[in-house]
DNA sequence: CTCAGTGCAAAGGATTTGCATGCCG
DNA sequence: CGGCATGCAAATCCTTTGCACTGAG
């Protein structure tokens, strides 16, 4: 088992910041890399087991420290996360306002280049060190139209 | 005092849920109006005069359910507000991930007329309503280079 | 053996809420 | 007067942390 291109990649990253590969942290990974959308913390739960929350938190930190997860906000008060976009495809967020559900869709290429190049060009303006862009439409889902 | 059309507005929005405009919203307002970055309920209570943390946050909640005030999130736990975009103008967040600080910045034009047609779209297709989208760049701060 | 990882339970901290008082309409 | 707004303090609830136990190397 393991040996998926992702669990490669996991396996590596940790081992860079002095990490384990553990059984909790390869639940984690492949729930998330299971899901079409971030997941929150009681719905990793739910997909694996009932994994103790404290250990859930701890692992998804410490997988967003080794950049194998990212951290999502929604406009719900529930942190949610996702793999890290080198593992996955840039993707952006449709979210709804009303229950705080977070799906995925992707952009043409042309309009994510010329969106970056603005944005480095706004950042290097204002003295700020660009990394990633975060462009969402926040809305209402077809539930709660 | 009073009647700058900020404060026009937000009285209309008010009375227009049923609620007035008071001395300690008309503070929040202010607060917000005079700032040039989304700002933290404490930065909030710095300015006006130490408000009672509870009005705040509830005042807060009544402003954006009026419309005046919209709930911005970055990479801390502290939730940041501004006003509403109407009430300002279009703009987007430089975000950095390290220190949680929020820049505004915008976009010209073309490029925003662009993207909401892309995000429109795909909403459609997904059977999402959007109302507003959020591009925002995350990286460091000058100060967290 | 050693030390990171785990799991339970308790603590933390931003935000919310109950309730008595005060103020605007 | 009547009801919304206020302010204090207490409660909530997601999230973090302390600590003893377990397991991999």
């Amino acid at each position: 088992m393991t040996d998926t291109p992702t669990h490669d990649v996991a396996a590596q990253r940790l081992r860079s910041i002095g990490q384990r590969f553990t059984r909790g942290r390869r639940a984690l990974v492949d729930a998330l890399d299971g899901a079409s959308n971030p997941l929150t913390v009681e719905q990793v739960r739910e997909l694996e087991s009932s994994l103790p929350q404290s250990s859930v938190y701890r692992n998804l930190a410490v997988l967003e420290e080794a950049g194998v997860v990212r951290r999502v906000s929604s406009s719900d008060e529930f942190a949610r996360f996702e793999l890290a976009e080198d593992l996955t495809e840039h993707h952006h967020h449709l979210i709804c306002s009303v229950c705080g559900s977070v799906v995925d869709f992707t952009l043409p290429d042309e309009v994510e280049s010329l969106v970056d190049g603005e944005l480095n060009s706004a950042a290097k303006r204002l003295g700020f060190t660009g990394d990633h862009h975060r462009l969402d439409l926040v809305g209402r889902c077809s539930d709660c139209s």
